[in-house]
DNA sequence: GAGTTTTTACGAAAAAAATCGTAGATGTGT
DNA sequence: ACACATCTACGATTTTTTTCGTAAAAACTC
């Protein structure tokens, strides 16, 4: 398990992709990009090959028109991510990270009621350790 | 308020450190990154000089040795980065972002009893408008 | 089957970020 | 004052990431 993931902003909007839509062509790919910013095709085509090199995507090449699917888990991709971006940005405090995300009103009630969920549920599996 | 900053990883190194210590000089602050990793001198000065041309940092020049501090503020920055993180990397969702933050055994119990006590402050606050 | 479209492959250019060497000015110690 | 260390400025190089042009093969259209 755990592959050292360590995919760029570019490749991480097309892994998104893939996981949210599961395995698709270049050209679906590409146009759901285009929702957000204009790439060209071609970019978005050699982006994927070069996650394919990197064993970010695989790849299913026995059709003319291949099909890309994310050959990373979305969790430990994420977890990797969060563990950089709350080093770096937070100088790995997880409560201070947690401290601007209430803060900034970039919470929706809703989202807090879930999150406080989340935390009994963590602290009933702490307890029974 | 609120300048437009987004700076790069290096640049993010550096302003921790200014915020963490207050106004530095280059030799100062590239001891602190040399106790992570292998800087040289000269690169972390163009990394500073650099920042002061975009306003991340503002420089004392009267005396030889420049002194340099954080021009952005930490909470800013810090929102700002966790606004664009959470987009790129959780869809946006607050929600999955704290999944991962307590799923993956990156929060100790300290942490997660001060987690808590922040929701619950947010609640309060949310009850309050 | 001629022309058009779609696709991959390849390479190169452009853009962004990081690194470092060298020169010259300024300071320090003796 | 001389040797040595420290600091800024500047430019150039290197590395990483992103973007795209062109060509050739395959499929589709009439």
């Amino acid at each position: 398990m755990g592959k050292r993931v360590k995919p760029t902003e570019s490749e991480l909007e097309i892994l998104q992709i893939l996981w949210e839509h599961g395995p698709s062509t270049v050209r679906q790919v590409n146009e759901r990009l285009n929702e957000l910013r204009e790439v060209g095709y071609t970019t978005t085509l050699k982006l994927m090959q070069i996650m394919a090199e990197k064993g970010l995507v695989d790849r299913d090449t026995t059709q003319r028109t291949h099909v890309y699917r994310a050959a990373v888990s979305e969790e430990e991709t994420q977890q990797a991510l969060l563990r950089r971006f709350m080093d770096l940005a937070f100088r790995g405090s997880a409560t201070r990270l947690v401290m601007q995300l209430l803060g900034g009103g970039q919470t929706t009630p809703e989202e807090l009621r879930a999150i406080k969920e989340l935390i009994e549920r963590a602290e009933r599996a702490q307890k029974d350790q």
